[in-house]
DNA sequence: ATAGTGACTATAG
DNA sequence: GCTATAGCCACTA
């Protein structure tokens, strides 16, 4: 595993309960400028594997990526069991996305 | 090497 | 705010 993967895995393990975060911005803090589509890539290889609160990570418009029948439900349902509201589909990003330089 | 694909995203209309 | 388009990058055939 490369060192970018081992840096996105940590940063997606460190998205505090209730919290979440866009594949951008996980890619952004892991130093890709463009890899959002390689986060998505490395939680399907390996959401399984490690353990990951992946159901924090979300799309930059608040929504769900992942299908439904591959486990979009869960993922709401995970989130919502964390106290994050979803309102048409979409949570309030100003709301509930990370900033890991404020408190939890 | 080339082309297709996807748990993305920024931009334009 | 929604749809369409064009970049993006790793992976696969």
């Amino acid at each position: 595993m490369r060192e970018p993967s081992r840096r996105i895995l940590e940063l997606i393990r460190a998205i505090p309960r209730g919290r979440v975060a866009s594949y951008g911005q996980i890619a952004a803090m892991a130093g890709l400028a463009n890899g959002a589509r390689q986060v998505a890539r490395l939680l399907a290889s390996s959401s399984r594997a490690h353990r990951l609160p992946w159901h924090r990570v979300i799309n930059a418009s608040g929504g769900i990526s992942l299908a439904p029948g591959s486990g979009g439900e869960l993922q709401r349902t995970l989130l919502e069991r964390e106290g994050v509201v979803f309102l048409r589909g979409r949570v309030n990003l100003r709301r509930y996305a990370w900033r890991p330089t404020l408190a939890g």
